[in-house]
DNA sequence: GCAGTTCGAATGAACATTCAATACACACAT
DNA sequence: ATGTGTGTATTGAATGTTCATTCGAACTGC
């Protein structure tokens, strides 16, 4: 499942994602991502077919960062009725102090999904996300669990992810950060829409 | 408040409007939204300095159509305690289906807001988001009714807009229509987390 | 030697932007 | 009405820049 980069190439991720977080997709030339690696243009091309591979790759790179984070923790001892309103809330906070730690790969997500390359991702890869695999599977565990109002499994999803994705955005963008107070009342607020 | 546009003016932003939405902004040379909207390079550099401030422009564009959709009819009559739930469900109703019926500007907006050309707007107008107000001031007009739980009104912001905002966007770009119920459920379940 | 890396100047394509020429619209004078 | 002037609108070929991408040479470790 998790593929292993070489040095070379997590250098090249690195230097890329933070320069699209200020500058964006196509305000980030190949060669200041270059000039930002440390290597040469050649080396890149080396490494990666062309600019659309190296976008794409960087998705699976910046996908499978956040998996690796998400997962852990959760999963490991059972979930049950009982214990579900506490995972609920553990589990999306560490989602979002993940992205608040990591606002590089946040905005490189965001412009990617946004952006004419996640279709051509889905052409090429027609991989099922992983990520979205995941919070899916513990949500539909509520349902099942009987701890989760009864409602479409997607639109649950969109309820869940939607609020804290944009906070996330406005935290990391936004002029106004939040406090750890504000997290904590955002997620009460989510558990209210879904708890019975 | 709302500037009038010339026919010319309507005819480039629409044309602009429809090539980013499948294309992206970089992928839409200014050459072809001449073609598209059928004058010449030129006339084009008539109307606007340069590509970015196209875009700039198209942007207030597109915030004054959402604006002038949302504000009227659920202003008009008095908002009261009682009748907040339904002007809830009214208001947001009415939000997703404006963006539903105009997917180019809802996929110019996103693309602008999570690109550093919102920055750049923020340098050189530094002017409110109209629409945001709206939506505060609505939302606002609930917290102190107390037809709302009592939160940080940045956050119930944040927690209605983003789940919203993330079944629009699904909607437009995933695979998955929502049918008419489910945006209902949604809205739903938005209001179970925020009801006294 | 050989396979794998690294380099960066050279190439060519795509694109934003300019500008001089042309067409148009309207006012005013004859 | 007919010309004449003036400003505005429109055109698209020409320009220059910015980049993605190539490739042959040089370096490395084995």
């Amino acid at each position: 499942m998790n593929i292993q980069y070489t040095h070379k190439e997590e250098q090249i991720f690195q230097s890329a994602l933070s320069l699209i977080l200020d500058k964006g997709f196509h305000g980030t030339p190949m060669s200041q991502i270059a000039k930002a690696s440390q290597v040469s243009i050649g080396t890149i091309y080396h490494y990666f077919e062309s600019k659309d591979d190296l976008i794409l790759q960087l998705f699976s790179y910046s996908k499978n960062k956040v998996s690796a984070f998400i997962t852990d923790s959760v999963f490991d001892d059972p979930i049950t009725k009982e214990n579900y309103e506490e995972k609920f809330m553990i589990f999306w906070r560490r989602f979002i102090s993940f992205y608040l730690k990591h606002p590089s790969i946040f905005s490189f997500l965001e412009q990617f999904y946004a952006s004419p390359y996640y279709e051509m991702y889905q052409k090429k890869y027609c991989a099922s996300n992983y990520s979205e695999d995941t919070i899916n599977r513990f949500l539909n565990e509520g349902l099942s669990l009987n701890a989760i109002r009864k409602m479409s499994s997607h639109i649950l999803y969109t309820f869940c992810l939607g609020s804290v994705i944009f906070l996330i955005r406005n935290s990391i963008y936004g002029q106004k950060k939040h406090t750890e107070n504000q997290i904590n009342q955002l997620i009460q607020t989510i558990w209210n829409g879904v708890k019975i």
